[in-house]
DNA sequence: TCTGGGGTCCTAGGACCC
DNA sequence: TCTGGGGTCCTAGGACCC
C-alpha cells in the first residue's frame, strides 16, 4: 500500500477558457489581463514562447503583442470560475478524495492503491477532463504534495509523458530534484531563494540534504516541513478545504485615479458591500474592518502610498447598512484633499460565525434578528435579479472610478443571453 | 499615460495579567 | 552592576501561494 498524492492542474488555465468558446483562439497566442486591464496574468504557451513575461503591465509589451498578432482578453471571473467548478466535478468523478487548492488546482489522495491503479487514475482524470470540458489538465503523481507539485511541473514541460508523471523510487525522485531548481519548489519564494543562492544551495536536492536544524532556523517551520516533504516523508494531508474565510478582502483598483472624496466613498462602501455579502455567504459576522486607500506607488518610490485604519466594530455584525457607514466615515477621515488615489481595500477580519454570537441586550447597534432577516432578502434578491439590483445609495449610480474590462469575453456559461449560438 | 486581487501561516514584540 | 517569571492576547509585518 503506497502513499500517493496527485496534483491536478490546469494547462494555462484562463487561457484554455478562452480557447474553448472561441476557436478562433487556438491557432493564436493569447494573453489575459489582471483586473482593470492592468498586467499580463496569463499567457497561452505560445504568447509565452514569444516572449511575453508573467506579471509584466501591458503598456510594455504593446508592440510584442501587435507584431505576434496576440488576442487579449480581460479577466472574465465569471466564465473561469463556473469551469473551474466542472473541472473539479469532473475530477471528483474519479477520486472522491479531493482538495480543490485554487481555481485551476487540485490535490487528490490515491493511497492505498497498486503503482498500476495509481498510474490508470492520472490518465483517466487527465482523459475524462478534456472529453467533459475540453480543457487540457496536466497530472503529477508522487509521495508527497510537494513531490507532486514538482512531477506535475515535470508531466508539463517534457511532452513525451503525456501530460501525467507518477514518481516513487528514491532515485528517480533524486534525479527530479536535481533538475528542479530552489526558487520552483512550492513554498520557497523570491526572498527565500536568494537567500539559498546566497549559500550555495541552487537545486532541490541539495536543499533536501541540508541538517533540519539549520533550515528550521533559516527557513522556519513552514520550510523545514517543505524539506522533509522533499525527502518524501509527508507532512501534509488532503483538506477537506472549508469556505470559512478567515479574513475577507474586497478591492479594486480604480478605472481612473480619483481625486474626489464623494468617488472614493462611492467606492468604499461599494467594496464593503461586496465585502459583507461574501461574509454573509459564509455565515459569519465580523468584529473589525479595516478601509485603506492607495496613492500610485510608482510615482513617488519609497515614500508612503497606503494610509489605513482599523476599527473595532461595537459589536459583531454582518448588516451592509451598518458597515458601509462605518467605512464611509473611515473613507473620509483618511482622504486628503492633495492625493490622487489609484485604488481601496475594504478588510473585514475578526470573523466569527453568526450563530456563536453572545446577545447583548444593552448593545444598541447588534446585530439583531430583524437585520439578519433584511439582510438575506436583499441577498436573494440579488441572486435573482442581478448584481446590485438591490444597494445602499451610499454605493452610487454612475460609478465612474470603475475598472476598466476592455477586452472581456462573454458569460458563456452563466448567462442566458450570453449563451453561444449556433447556425446550422 | 499605463503596474491585480485575493488568500494563508508564522514570528516578534508590546500590553496586560497574576 | 544588580530590579521576577511566566502566561495570554493582540497587532504588525514578513514570508508564502495562485
Amino acid at each position: 500500500m503506497l502513499s500517493a498524492f496527485a496534483l491536478i492542474d490546469c494547462n494555462n488555465f484562463y487561457a484554455s477558457c478562452e480557447r474553448v468558446f472561441d476557436p478562433g483562439l487556438r491557432d493564436r497566442p493569447v494573453v489575459i489581463l489582471s483586473n482593470n486591464d492592468g498586467c499580463v496574468i496569463a499567457r497561452s504557451s505560445e504568447a509565452k514562447e514569444v516572449g511575453i513575461p508573467m506579471g509584466i503591465p501591458e503598456f510594455k509589451v504593446r508592440p510584442l503583442i501587435s507584431r505576434h498578432n496576440i488576442a487579449v482578453r480581460s479577466s472574465n471571473y465569471a466564465l473561469y470560475g463556473d469551469m473551474s467548478s466542472r473541472v473539479m466535478e469532473t475530477i471528483r468523478s474519479v477520486t472522491p478524495d479531493l482538495e480543490v487548492y485554487s481555481i485551476d488546482e487540485a490535490f487528490a489522495g490515491l493511497h492505498g492503491r497498486s503503482k498500476r491503479e495509481i498510474m490508470e487514475m492520472g490518465r483517466e482524470i487527465r482523459q475524462r477532463v478534456r472529453r467533459w470540458t475540453g480543457l487540457p489538465v496536466s497530472v503529477g503523481i508522487a509521495p508527497t504534495k510537494t513531490l507532486a507539485k514538482i512531477a506535475n511541473e515535470m508531466a508539463k514541460s517534457y511532452k513525451q509523458l503525456n501530460g501525467v508523471l507518477y514518481v516513487r523510487k528514491p532515485d528517480q525522485i533524486g534525479r527530479m530534484l536535481r533538475k528542479t531548481e530552489v526558487g520552483d519548489i512550492w513554498g520557497i519564494g523570491k526572498n527565500y531563494t536568494a537567500m539559498l543562492e546566497r549559500q550555495g544551495i541552487t537545486n532541490a536536492l541539495q536543499l533536501s540534504r541540508m541538517p533540519d536544524s539549520w533550515v528550521r532556523s533559516k527557513l522556519k517551520v513552514t520550510g523545514l516541513r517543505t524539506v522533509k516533504e522533499l525527502r518524501g516523508e509527508s507532512c501534509l494531508t488532503i483538506e477537506e478545504s472549508s469556505d470559512q474565510r478567515k479574513g475577507i478582502l474586497s478591492s479594486r483598483s480604480f478605472g481612473r485615479p480619483v481625486k474626489k472624496v464623494d468617488e472614493i466613498s462611492e467606492a468604499v462602501a461599494t467594496f464593503t458591500a461586496r465585502a459583507a455579502e461574501k461574509l454573509r455567504a459564509q455565515d459569519s459576522v465580523a468584529s473589525q474592518l479595516t478601509v485603506v486607500l492607495v496613492t500610485d506607488k510608482y510615482r513617488n518610490p519609497g515614500q508612503p502610498y497606503k494610509f489605513g485604519h482599523t476599527i473595532s466594530l461595537p459589536s459583531p455584525t454582518a448588516s451592509t447598512s451598518m458597515l458601509c457607514s462605518r467605512a464611509t466615515d473611515l473613507a473620509n477621515t483618511l482622504f486628503d484633499e492633495g492625493k490622487t488615489y489609484k485604488k481601496a481595500w475594504v478588510m473585514l477580519t475578526g470573523l466569527i460565525p453568526e450563530s456563536s454570537v453572545q446577545a447583548d441586550l444593552f448593545m444598541e447597534e447588534r446585530y439583531s434578528e430583524r437585520d439578519h432577516n433584511l439582510m438575506k432578502s436583499l441577498d436573494q434578491i440579488n441572486a435573482k435579479f442581478g448584481n446590485r439590483t438591490c444597494m445602499p445609495a451610499s454605493t452610487g449610480i454612475s460609478q465612474n472610478w470603475q475598472m476598466k474590462q476592455q477586452y472581456l469575453s462573454q458569460k458563456y456559461t452563466t448567462s442566458w443571453d450570453q449563451l453561444l449560438e449556433v447556425r446550422l
